[in-house]
RNA sequence: GUGGGUAUAGCGUAGAUGGUAGCGCGUCAGAUUGUGGCUCUGAAGGUCGUGGGUUCAAGUCCCACUAUCCACCCCA
């Protein structure tokens, strides 16, 4: 197919047949948001490309080689977001919403760009929901954040996620931790890519899928044996916060995460349903950020939850998503002045809220039909020159056949499609 | 970025050993010129992913590229 006519690498068009599956999860989502007095934010789809080097951090794999990096026509270096954290972050410190009362809970959906390889569920341009909130310190906070993006999974009613939790600490319990992890591994035999990566990031070698290093990290110190007594006393709360909550979890003392900024907690919900790229959701508390991108010190923790990935899940589960509105009615027209008075009614209860067609095709009377039939049509009317004559039409009942004599008013045709 | 599979109409697909394309669904029209669904008849729709090569002849064989899928890497 010629160049033009096909979409770029990694990105994926959602068509008009498949786009109710999207309603239904953003209706879902946003409902539960605002149930937990989110509100929403809309931020730039690109920023200047320090906010992420200075966010997400400079060594790590999304800012090094996988972002949207170009030069505007002033030079700026801009970046299309390749998360949504960084830019809430940005907009909440530039037009001061974390110097009013706290906590401020934000929530939106946006794309996110990324270079990498295309994989199903894994697109260069995806869609996330997500969740931010500043200025909560309490474990509690934790436990309600990672609590909404559970309720949004029993809500869409995914079965088989499992929500895997742990603890990386503060900075300083962290750097402890990073000293003594460096000082085994290079004891260990390792395979090429974690030699390579053990000091820019040996936290990342926790997850290591070699053979061999799986094995060697049975015996790789643990981060929760590092805590300070303020990191364990949170963590500690969170979890029995989560419990009492009734959100079940897996303690993971390997899972770290891929982006910076992240504190203390962190967790993924990963589905059986996915592929490899089995996270569907994933976050955790990054009490530096704020700090770190020059706004005065405020805690924030948040995730994002990939709804492609949300969807694909859904589908393989086979699950329900809310179906797209039908026709209410199609009003068939027979000759040029029915046309008019059709339009006109058609108008009329459009203005009512009613999805109501006509003919705009050209096609004679039993392709009118056949289309209303395609549409989902509840409700059919033919309208010729017997019937502006008489002043009233046959209503038709696609369902059962039915059929009942209505006055040519828009009241009086509404009240038809309510009651009959 | 690495390795492997795949690419035929809008969608799903058939085309061993080379002889220039069928089928199902969908679309349109008619049977039914004032009533849909079922049925029947007919039609439209293909640069066989793109470009090159081998050959009298390529959807089929070879090379490159592109896209897609799977895994790695990484991540939501």
């Amino acid at each position: 197919m010629a160049l033009i006519t096909k979409a770029p690498r990694g990105t994926e068009d959602k068509l008009p047949a498949d786009i109710y599956k999207w309603h239904t999860v953003e209706k879902i989502t946003r409902a539960i948001a605002e149930s937990y007095g989110c509100k929403e934010i809309r931020t730039p789809a690109f920023e200047h490309t320090e906010l992420f080097q200075r966010g997400i951090g400079g060594t790590t794999d999304v800012v090094q080689k996988e972002m949207y990096t170009f030069d505007d026509k002033k030079g700026r270096s801009l970046t299309l977001k390749p998360e949504g954290t960084a830019g809430a972050a940005r907009a909440a410190i530039e037009h001061g919403l974390i110097a009013a009362a706290l906590p401020l809970k934000l929530f939106y959906f946006t794309s996110c760009f990324r270079y990498e390889a295309p994989q199903s569920g894994r697109l260069r341009e995806h869609r996330q929901f997500g969740v931010e909130v500043y200025g909560a310190v309490k474990p509690l906070a934790d436990a309600e954040v990672i609590c909404l993006a559970n309720d949004v999974f029993i809500q869409l009613g995914l079965k088989n996620v499992q929500l895997e939790i742990n603890s990386i600490g503060c900075s300083g319990c962290r750097g402890e931790y990073k000293k003594e992890l460096i000082d085994f591994y290079k004891q260990q035999n390792l395979c090429n890519l974690c030699s390579e990566r053990l000091e820019r990031n040996p936290m990342r070698l926790l997850d290591c899928k070699s053979d061999s290093c799986r094995e060697v990290n049975k015996n790789a110190p643990v981060i929760t044996k590092y805590l300070c007594n303020g990191c364990e006393a949170h963590f500690t709360a969170v979890k029995s916060a989560l419990t009492a909550l009734g959100v079940s979890f897996t303690e993971s003392p390997r899972l770290v995460r891929g982006l910076d900024y992240y504190t203390n907690t962190v967790f993924e919900f990963k589905s059986e349903s996915l592929g490899a790229q089995d996270t569907v959701c994933a976050g955790g508390r990054y009490d530096g950020l704020i700090a770190e991108l020059g706004g005065t010190p405020v805690a924030g923790l948040g995730f994002g939850m990939g709804l492609e990935r949300l969807i694909l899940v859904m589908q393989a589960q086979g699950l329900e998503f809310e179906p797209a509105k039908s026709c209410d009615l199609y009003i068939a027209a027979l000759d040029s002045g029915a046309e008019i008075t059709a339009a006109k009614l058609v108008k009329e209860l459009r203005e009512c809220g009613f999805w109501a067609e006509t003919d705009l095709a050209g096609r004679g009377l039993g392709a009118q039909m056949k289309y209303a039939d395609k549409l989902g049509a509840r409700f059919s009317m033919v309208l010729g020159s017997n019937e502006l004559s008489n002043g009233t039409a046959i209503i038709k009942n696609m369902q059962n056949g039915e059929k009942r004599e209505v006055g040519l008013s828009a009241e009086k045709v509404k009240l038809c499609l309510i009651e009959f």
